[in-house]
RNA sequence: GGUGACGUGGCCGAGGGGUUAGGCAGAGGCCUGCAAAGCCUCCUACGGCGGUUCGAAUCCGCCCGUCACCUCCA
């Protein structure tokens, strides 16, 4: 499925929309940064992570190939509290505490939401990526990298630790536009007390001595364990090579994070070429209005929206999440409300409905009970219309993953299948048919790609509901067909009071869960 | 103080010098025992002030407002 497209993305870099040219023509090679996983991820977290999905979707869709590497933090690393206390924690330890004896050492808390944070990845019907380098399990070469910064004289030790030297680096700031230690200095706040020894404050830690952490690493400075910045250059490196293509993350990661590999990753590599040609960040989202915080109580994770009400969930279809995290661009800031929630899961019930007609019109043609096409073929252009329809998805997605564009696109479709309904022929069906695998390919809003995989779905046969249900909709049926339908309407409400709609056709009754988010 | 982004109808959100975004909500209609679902129709906005232009929501300038980062929050 090769195609004359050129998926155009915003370069942080150049503050401009431009087109993404692989190192190696039709081979995209790019990282994300991935969580640290001392918490459950949050949906602004998945926004970001969201972005790098459809960067690897959209270039699949485009026929590159792709390697997609994203990697899992699970070394602690400072927060600014212990810089006041040196002896103080970091995220990981400080999570470790928080949950008292739930795991008996900061390993097992790394595994747990590592775990979650996968279980909610596939939940978002996220492509898994090539690659999910743990930071843990790349320290040596960690370690190799800051030495190779000390020998190169772009890295120097102190008594706390190994930091990187700014000065070494002219091109420092070029990303952030950051470029002025005085101006960086006014901004920083009084408390935070930094390492006396430091040349410059710009100057970030490559390594941290600490015999006393709870992670520790044998390194030529003694114990200790890796400064964040260099995770991501030393395992982009050793996944995808010394300079990649492109290199994603949220907004916040612009600085230092990103500035930082830069520094460190173009200084051992030295041989003028950028660490990466380009950089995407998405933006934060709000939740209603406001910034996303506990104290405000508008904080989600995933699980807090997509588990069961039943579990203390919401009960969140995760493909109405999904749907939601898309009708906003990555790039523009992303008013996140239960109206979108709500408005997502009407669509995503569009979708699936229409994935329904389209088996139903399959199965049809299996049995050999196709419609004749009536007329002279209304539905032979229904191929054409669905390609076009397609196509102007895919160049959305091209122009700069500009996703509302591609939903409304995508969703003429929708109305196009729903419109034919129990028309369709199975000869339009499997153009249909192939439009939602492609569209969904693209997207990921039709069904979940990791399905069979593990997630349990709540089938409605399985739900001790549906026998109360089925029973009442029986005695509906009756009452209908008595010509009561007092009691039948008293029925439907009942039914409504227990958050089931009841749809009546020529076909016969059908139920579903009521959309309440 | 420095750096970067953004301001579109009742709401969410595209587009981007002259011509419909789309969805939700709302109104009307078809269908239905009545509904629901589905289908059809309607609902014309771009923060403010200047400037460029035959013409600006779109380009330029200034102002106002919102958001983010400035040593480890996506």
């Amino acid at each position: 499925m090769s195609s004359d497209r050129t998926l155009c993305l915003y370069n942080t870099l150049s503050h401009d929309v431009e087109p993404v040219e692989p190192i190696e023509p039709g081979h995209l090679r790019f990282y994300s940064c991935g969580p640290t996983v001392y918490t459950y991820a949050h949906i602004g977290n998945f926004r970001s992570f969201l972005t790098a999905d459809l960067i690897a979707r959209t270039a699949a869709a485009i026929g590159w190939d792709t390697t997609f590497v994203s990697n899992i933090t699970d070394v602690g690393h400072l927060t600014q509290d212990d810089l006041v206390d040196p002896s103080g924690e970091d995220k990981m330890t400080a999570a470790l505490e928080r949950e008292g004896t739930r795991f008996a050492n900061i390993y097992d808390l790394a595994r747990f939401y590592t775990a979650a944070f996968l279980d909610d990845w596939r939940a978002l019907n996220l492509r898994m990526p090539d690659v999910q380098p743990r930071a843990t399990e790349h320290v040596t070469p960690q370690i190799k990298a800051v030495e190779q910064l000390v020998e190169k004289g772009h890295a120097y030790e102190t008594d706390q630790g190994v930091y990187f030297a700014v000065e070494s680096f002219p091109d420092y700031g070029k990303l952030s536009g950051n470029r002025s230690a005085e101006d960086l200095e006014a901004g920083v706040r009084e408390e935070l007390i930094d390492d006396p020894d430091k040349r410059d404050p710009r100057d970030f830690a490559l390594w941290k001595k600490d015999p006393d952490h709870l992670m520790q690493w044998h390194s030529p400075w003694g114990w200790g364990f890796p400064g964040w910045h260099i995770e991501c250059s030393v395992m982009s490196a050793e996944y995808l090579g010394d300079h990649i293509d492109l290199h994603a993350g949220g907004e916040d990661l612009i600085f230092p994070h990103h500035e930082c590999e830069i520094a460190q990753a173009e200084s051992l590599s030295d041989d003028g070429e950028p660490f990466a040609r380009t950089w995407v960040h998405t933006r934060f989202l709000q939740v209603e209005g406001e910034k996303m915080s506990k104290s405000k109580g508008n904080f989600f994770t995933v699980r807090d929206l997509i588990e069961p009400e039943a579990e203390g969930g919401r009960g969140v279809d995760p493909l109405a999440l999904r749907y939601t995290l898309l009708s906003g661009q990555y790039r523009k800031p992303f008013n996140f409300t239960k109206k979108t929630l709500k408005d997502s899961a009407r669509m995503i019930r569009r979708y699936q409905d229409a994935a329904a007609l389209v088996e139903d019109a399959l199965e049809r043609g299996a049995a050999g009970d196709d419609h004749a096409p009536q007329g002279d073929d209304p539905q032979g252009a229904l191929g054409d219309r669905l390609r076009d329809i397609y196509a102007r998805t895919l160049d959305a997605m091209c122009d700069d993953l500009n996703t509302p564009q591609a939903l409304a696109v995508a969703h003429e479709g929708v109305k196009l299948l729903h419109g034919m309904g129990g028309d369709l022929t199975a000869a339009s069906a499997q153009s249909a048919q192939r439009w939602l695998e492609q569209t969904n390919a693209l997207l990921g809003i039709v069904w979940n790609e990791h399905d069979g995989e593990a997630a349990p779905t709540d089938d409605a046969a399985d739900d001790p509901l549906a026998e109360k249900v089925e029973a009442l909709l029986d005695e509906r049926a009756q009452a209908r067909a008595d010509g009561n339908y007092d009691r039948a309407d008293a029925i439907r409400d009942e039914l409504d009071a227990m958050g089931i709609e009841v749809m009546d056709s020529s076909d016969g009754t059908t139920w579903r869960k009521k959309i309440d988010v």
